[in-house]
DNA sequence: GTGAAAGCGCTAACAG
DNA sequence: CTGTTAGCGCTTTCAC
């Protein structure tokens, strides 16, 4: 037991790994049966497979899956491609993801893309190099060298996020023109009549504000402010925008915000002018991170469910791996729901 | 190219994968020279090379390092056990962890363990299965068993966060008292002298705040509130826990809320109660999420950098599996410090 | 600078 | 139910 003092020998490994032989010379049998043990206990008799097991207690065996996965061409290993897990959505895509391909034996190997499209295809090259049974890749579209690379290792795909594109196998999109009608619709259902909106100006966005301004036009409400900012929103850049839109809010008018960073900061201004919230100003956000529920008010907003789109990835992948389950070639949309809180 | 309607076949590969021997086949050359332009590229004569790097290009030779690893006995992967990554010290922590090693050649395996203790062991035994080169493992205590195997890996390993313990072999550490001392301080040198906390009652926290308390009144400070609450930390708990003092917040007082989900909550109450920020009462939270910086006002609070933390235990690990720089014996803390905003 | 032989540790496939 | 044989695709080692 090494301490602070004696530290671990830095490249030899103490004593030579025990491997299968090992426990096979152990426990009288041969390498094949104890194999068998660990991987197909059923066919291997009770008494032998006490015997083996004994033997690799004693040894502490752990078996070497990577010979295994050579031979057995079955890594056991999946890929997971996001662009950063600093995003609550992707932690949780992540953190669902990797729990459920575990419990079904499935080691997940991260790796972290970026936003920008740098060196996408080396990535994949490591990645597909340790020959994963199969790839979850989410958010960024890829380039024509990624998608062939993808499409010659073989292996199921799920891709997550963009509906827009043609998926390269299996996809667990997400849609945000349907966000922008939700919300439009909500915020109609309310009997609004009057609406603005503060986006960032990142193209999803922007879907998100088109199709809510022309959800709300077509029936029949009025725009009365819409602010672009440039990427990232900041709570700073939604004060900013509200002030700028306060002298047109003369009415009582729905807020839809592209971020709850940016509702935030738009909340912080309308309470700096005494706007009553939400009976002059009705605000929904996109996100739910944490500050929109524990703001005061707690506001409204959309949540989009990481942790889901983690399951549906893993459940879609798993059918294919182990070919039970219905087949799934239809993309599936992430749900959204609308947090209904205190701003609305 | 498959489409919606002509997915990938499930679970045969299309073509045979090409391999060492096909690009060698292509290239004229021996497999093996066709492992050193891949792998020593300087030992291949320029002409050499060349050929082979064109017979790599048009078969689309990606090699499997699954392979090379077995055969080298070097997997170029590295096992990170994290508890969670939707906190964001721990999605710091891994984001740069995972960025650092895969710029060396290293692929991360991701595991989730949780906070419960359940089954630690099973989930190291997937993770060793995979023969990592290395071992990050963050949060949690460890049982014998795990210990033991651990160490009978063999392979470097960087644990991250308790400095309590005797580590297995290097250690990157926080040290919670650090923290209580530093805010005390922080507040003493502002020349408070009534102090307060509120303190969710894990373990980590409780140190922070006994550090706290004994720091202000070893400096001759009087504590007018201490309240425990239950963890999880919520906004909702910091408003009661405020209410609950605010009949001995007589004086101007500085609060040490053990979380920044707490301080929102408190100081959401102490607006509420129209108690002036920062002159009657001073807020400093811990943990700097977003909402620390997004609030109004935003408020103090103690930051601890997951991020540093990954880069220093992939350079530590990155050390010993190359064998270049200092070797590092010693414990290294993670620095932390106190991001002074509007609230104190 | 290049190649041939011999495994790495395991499992598929086939016998018995 | 258990064992034997023959690789998985690469790299090590040693020749040339």
């Amino acid at each position: 037991m090494p301490t602070r003092t004696e530290p671990l020998p830095a490249t030899d490994r103490p004593r030579a790994p025990v491997k299968i032989t090992d426990v096979a010379a152990r426990a009288g049998v041969a390498p094949m049966t104890v194999s068998r043990v660990i991987n197909t206990p059923d066919r291997v008799s009770p008494a032998t497979a006490a015997k083996v097991r004994a033997a690799i207690e004693q040894l502490g065996y752990v078996p070497n899956l990577i010979a295994g996965g050579l031979s057995s061409r079955r890594s056991r290993m999946v890929a997971a491609v996001v662009p950063t897990i600093a995003h609550p959505m992707f932690a949780g895509l992540i953190q669902t993801f990797t729990d459920a391909m575990r419990t079904a034996g499935y080691q997940v190997m991260l790796s972290l893309s970026g936003y920008g499209e740098n060196d996408k295809e080396s990535l994949l090259r490591a990645l597909l190099g340790r020959r994963p049974d199969a790839l979850l890749i989410a958010g960024a579209a890829h380039t024509p060298g990624a998608f062939q690379m993808i499409s010659e290792a073989g292996i199921p795909v799920v891709e997550i996020w963009d509906v827009s594109r043609r998926p390269i196998d299996m996809l667990v999109g997400f849609d945000h023109e349907d966000v922008g009608q939700a919300v439009a619709r909500f915020f109609l259902a309310k009997g609004h009549t009057h609406f603005a909106t503060i986006s960032a100006d990142d193209s999803r966005a922007l879907v998100r504000n088109h199709t809510f301004t022309a959800a709300v036009r077509q029936a029949g409400g009025t725009m009365v402010g819409e602010v672009i900012i440039p990427a990232p929103s900041t709570s700073q850049a939604g004060r900013a925008a509200l002030r700028q839109m306060l002298p047109a809010l003369t009415q009582r008018t729905a807020l839809f915000c592209s971020s709850d960073v940016l509702a935030f900061g738009a909340l912080t201004e309308a309470r700096h002018h005494g706007l009553p919230i939400p009976d002059r100003l009705a605000v929904c956000g996109f996100g739910n991170f944490e500050l929109s529920a524990a703001s005061e008010p707690a506001f409204t907003t959309v949540n989009v469910e990481g942790a889901e789109a983690g399951e549906i990835a893993a459940s879609f992948l798993l059918q294919r791996l182990t070919g039970h389950g219905p087949r799934t070639d239809e993309p599936v949309h992430i749900t959204f729901r609308i947090v209904e809180r205190a701003t609305t």
